[in-house]
DNA sequence: TCTGGGGTCCTAGGACCC
DNA sequence: TCTGGGGTCCTAGGACCC
């Protein structure tokens, strides 16, 4: 297709408006929840993750009193002190984080029937159905803002806007507990002064691209002609184009369509030194017995198998090797890792800093299935 | 800056087939 | 033999997100 068809194509299908997309974000999620059992922590800056005594790992969340100095997640532990020398660690309490994500998911269901959680402190709604315009989804994500402080204590940001991508970019421009609508002949105005590292999947590399070419905020490359826009950053540069000029770039009949799981994975980084490959092959063993317990949770079976591994220096490989038919025993992933880690067998086991096991092109099995693999499992 | 862990998606090259 | 083109699958690496 050329491009000149591409660009009619997309402005004869995709200009149309009709749907009414309410994003929700919790504002600094497991770090909310740590003030709330600890009201002491209120105020202070805080972070979850990392270990506090060794001073190793990363940022995990941060209240926002410690985003001032500078801190985000993902930040090494030992960065953020040198920030803010007396900022609060806590190790954080998975469990809990996750009862309180659940408890408020159900709140959220009240809403509207479609609806898409997209992570512990994250969903979409489709109000599309629910109200008549954004006047009404405004007033129902008030009173949804109140019900989610009102039952777990916790504040949220939202963005009402035309599609998933503008929903998100709309909440995440009013932090903490915000509340922005985008209608859909406000977009352009309302991206245009917006950095443009705020649309997902910009980041810091795109980000040196698009500046680069003197492209910093939205506006800056909504104003570019489109062509221009392909050819300087190519198939994704003409998609953040259409984004940016308010063209709904989302298939709607696909929006909330449960997304099948591509693949189960575990990584450990070592952050004791183990000595022996056997001491090694003791943490890859118990990875893979959890991966394939996952799996068999999810009643499903794997065709590819990834090992990881990572140096002291930073230098990371992935060898990954495809089976000709879909498995599900640990057996057969212990042998394949085997197989691959032989590869790095000249090196010391001292200088290894993490080892990954990853299974993917995964399937569902129904039962059929399942008694043919367990029977060529047994004969193999 | 001494850098976690669970994911998804994209690109690019090579093998192989017709 | 000096050499096309389309399609698909596989692998390795990397960007990015939460």
């Amino acid at each position: 297709m050329t491009l000149a068809n591409q660009i009619v194509y997309f402005s004869e299908r995709e200009q149309t408006f009709d749907s009414i997309i309410l994003y929700m974000d919790l504002d600094a999620f497991f770090a909310s929840v740590e003030i709330r059992e600890n009201p002491e922590l209120e105020g202070l800056p805080l972070v979850v993750g990392g270990n506090p005594k060794t001073k190793q790992g990363v940022v995990s969340t941060c209240s926002y009193e410690a985003r001032k100095f500078g801190i985000h997640s993902g930040m090494p532990i030992n960065q953020a002190l040198k920030l803010c020398p007396h900022l609060t660690m806590v190790r954080g309490s998975f469990k809990l984080y996750g009862e309180v994500s659940k408890s408020i998911m159900k709140i959220l269901e009240y809403y509207s029937p479609t609806m898409k959680v997209a992570g512990n402190d994250e969903a979409y709604l489709d109000l599309t159905d629910v109200v008549a315009d954004y006047e009404e989804a405004k007033r129902l994500a008030t009173e949804l803002k109140d019900d989610v402080y009102a039952s777990e204590e916790i504040t949220c940001s939202i963005g009402i806007a035309p599609n998933r991508i503008l929903a998100k970019i709309a909440s995440d421009s009013d932090k903490p507990d915000g509340l922005v609508v985008v209608k859909p002949l406000e977009i352009s105005e309302f991206l245009a002064p917006l950095n443009i590292t705020i649309i997902p999947g910009v980041g810091r590399k795109s980000f040196e691209v698009f500046s680069k070419e003197n492209v910093e905020l939205c506006g800056d490359l909504a104003k570019l002609p489109h062509q221009l826009a392909y050819q300087k950053f190519g198939k994704y540069g003409l998609k953040t184009w259409k984004l940016v000029n308010g063209y709904n770039t989302e298939n709607t009949g696909e929006k909330f369509v449960r997304h099948e799981r591509k693949s189960i994975s575990e990584e450990r980084t070592f952050f004791e030194k183990y000595n022996s490959w056997e001491e090694i092959w003791i943490r890859i063993d118990s990875s893979i017995d959890a991966i394939v317990t996952r799996l068999t949770v999810k009643k499903m079976s794997f065709r590819t198998i990834t090992l990881k591994i990572r140096f002291k220096n930073f230098e990371t490989y992935t060898r990954a090797h495809s089976l000709t038919s879909y498995n599900t025993s640990p057996k057969h992933v212990r042998v394949v890792v085997m197989k691959l880690l032989e590869e790095f067998e000249g090196k010391k086991p001292e200088d290894i800093r993490l080892i990954g096991v990853k299974i993917s092109n995964l399937m569902k099995i129904d039962d059929n299935q399942k008694t043919l693999t367990q029977f060529f499992n047994n004969i193999g």
